[in-house]
DNA sequence: TGTATTATTGCAATATTGTCGCAATAAATA
DNA sequence: TATTTATTGCGACAATATTGCAATAATACA
């Protein structure tokens, strides 16, 4: 199945790009200027997660949030770090903070998803 | 808002109980044996959570999944700590291990999710 | 450049999870 | 036993996310 280059994909991309945070499939359709489906949207953000360009988190409120994988290479594992929900802009931030834990080897470990929830720091402030 | 007992509450609370993980509202009615509605199971399971009796945590396949809170005391913070969740048998189990992070002082937290997903120890035998 | 292939898209329908209003029921108290 | 009101069942609803199908358009190739 090779991808193909489509406007929609990339302004889809640009807008997670330029926002340097985790967006809901809503968020970005705001965002985005051009009308684009529903569905499409949520096909494309699966396309990107597939091929490893996006990783999606899901938050406490039980939607999904995709942000750009900027260190998602080999030596730092995709998903293992922290992210912070504001409660309030309604964003998703990747925190550095790699999230370190122990597990029996009996485990097999396929994904990690570590959400915390609260103020964050600009929003506090104000 | 005073409590009162009811023998669909005490079942729900006795379903956790014996399960010793968390599950979620269906798997809590399947398991549960008598007929409960589910909204009510849903009322039943957030009045607990109001209460302190169980903790709520929101697993990566976006479903809300509730335990009861064992060491949930004032000492060890009740969310902090890592959860399982076995794509195998369907349920997640309460991690001894703790969660730590650092944050700027700046951020308020008001709640921590983990979720570890992949396949449980006794499902990995088999 | 023109044509064939098939990835992508839009639309509508659907599944699932969780909540809410309202009337009926029943637990607790006097 | 009678009263108060927390709890429940039912139906409706909201929101998120996915899927089937036909139409569109990006890519490769003649």
């Amino acid at each position: 199945m090779k991808r193909r280059n489509t406007a929609t994909k990339e302004a889809v991309l640009s807008v997670l790009q330029s926002s340097g945070k985790a967006m809901s499939q809503g968020a970005i359709e705001k965002k985005i200027g051009i009308d684009i489906n529903r569905a499409t949207i949520y096909r494309v953000l699966n396309r990107y997660c597939d091929d490893g360009v996006l990783h999606r988190i899901v938050a406490d409120d039980g939607r999904q949030y995709f942000a750009v994988c900027i260190k998602c290479d080999e030596h730092l594992k995709p998903l293992h770090h922290f992210h912070f929900r504001c409660e309030k802009c309604e964003t998703i931030e990747c925190l550095p903070e790699p999230v370190h834990f122990s597990l029996s080897n009996d485990y097999v470990v396929k994904r990690v998803n570590c959400v915390i929830t609260g103020i964050c720091k600009d929003c506090a402030k104000s």
